[in-house]
DNA sequence: CCTGTAATTGACCGATTGTTCCAGAAAGGC
DNA sequence: GCCTTTCTGGAACAATCGGTCAATTACAGG
């Protein structure tokens, strides 16, 4: 029944993820959008309604599909050395971005949580799954003796967090391998 | 010579950081900007240049004068508590602003900093101004033996600095004190 | 007083904003 | 084939954007 569309809906919506993350909900205009994207104005409101509903669907995409954050490093290994791994690779990875770009819920907070109940409730989202991997991981831990019992468990997996999300400032400032990682050494070093 | 200007200055530009503070750079329109500093159009343009001429004066301004970090705790007390009286004090400020506000060097560094040069060197010297206030202590800590060598005083002061800026985001999240002050426990209990 | 200089006021500029309207095009079901 | 439904492309919308212009106003120095 009707005509098909011409454009993959996940495609398009990563385009939109893109175009977002580098310049931000005001900083980018709907003309953006339809060069970016390469649907007509039309097709864009009609699949994804107007451009804050396109930016919470890209927010919700990027947290489900793009976010490539490894995870998986964690339950690989003992918890030292795979804390060790998560955090290099994400320091790796901020150090390689070209103009400093952080996670893009980082950025999405920044910009919109203030005055947008959606985005601040996406950012929470993210913020308390961080929190349950890094939780999981370490009552693992815990059982399997790896770590003693001087700190809470939910406590550290907040300041794990926490030391993340400053990563993302601070790469900002120094794009510098080294000097990050001299900050993960140091966060890292609580856990003996 | 001539006419006297009717407004004071700084007074002015102190209405300016509020206004990119709350709504950010591309959040904030001219328009905006003649109503909230309740002079004209020509008379900012005159006085302040263009738009991203009066960002930059305002975080100028903001950095020099209006950020009421009381760094002073630091230095009146020995080390271990006089940081906790610090991050306890930045921790409740968090809390206690309504919709979750961040610095206003965090929210100029995540919206401008990829794309503005000048930004970004503002956001710099901030880093390294929190940065050399934290060694400054730390070496005296060392010399004085607060603490001992297990760790580079220059790195604990980047983990410090780092940390800080996590609050920042992690307070748009949780702005909750008791978590605030979970991870200020964790981040300080590296020091003994 | 008058003159020179600078600040104010408000209208105004073209460009861009997010969004909608509408005519036409392309498919599926009959 | 036709009809219905959906999607597309471009023109168009009022509103707002950052920025400027010219006329007017107000003070300081003579």
């Amino acid at each position: 029944m009707g005509r098909p569309k011409e454009f993959e809906r996940d495609a398009v919506l990563d385009r939109a993820i893109e175009v977002f993350w580098d310049r931000g909900y005001d900083g980018t205009s709907m003309a953006d959008l339809v060069e970016a994207l390469g649907i007509g104005r039309q097709s864009l409101y009609d699949t994804f309604g107007d451009k804050r509903s396109l930016y919470l669907l890209a927010l919700d995409r990027y947290r489900s599909e793009r976010n490539t954050t490894p995870w998986h490093l964690l339950d690989e290994q003992p918890l030292r050395p795979g804390l060790r791994a998560l955090f290099t690779a994400i320091v790796d990875w901020m150090a390689d971005e070209p103009d400093g770009r952080s996670c893009m819920m980082v950025c999405a907070a920044a910009e919109r949580a203030p005055h947008d109940r959606e985005v601040e409730r996406r950012f929470c989202a993210n913020t308390e799954q961080m929190e349950r991997r890094f939780t999981a991981r370490l009552e693992r831990a815990r059982a399997d003796g790896e770590i003693g019992g001087q700190h809470d468990v939910t406590a550290l997996a907040r300041y794990l967090t926490n030391a993340l999300y400053g990563l993302n400032l601070t790469a900002k400032a120094r794009r510098d391998r080294a000097y990050l990682h001299q900050i993960v050494d140091v966060t890292l070093s609580i856990l003996g």
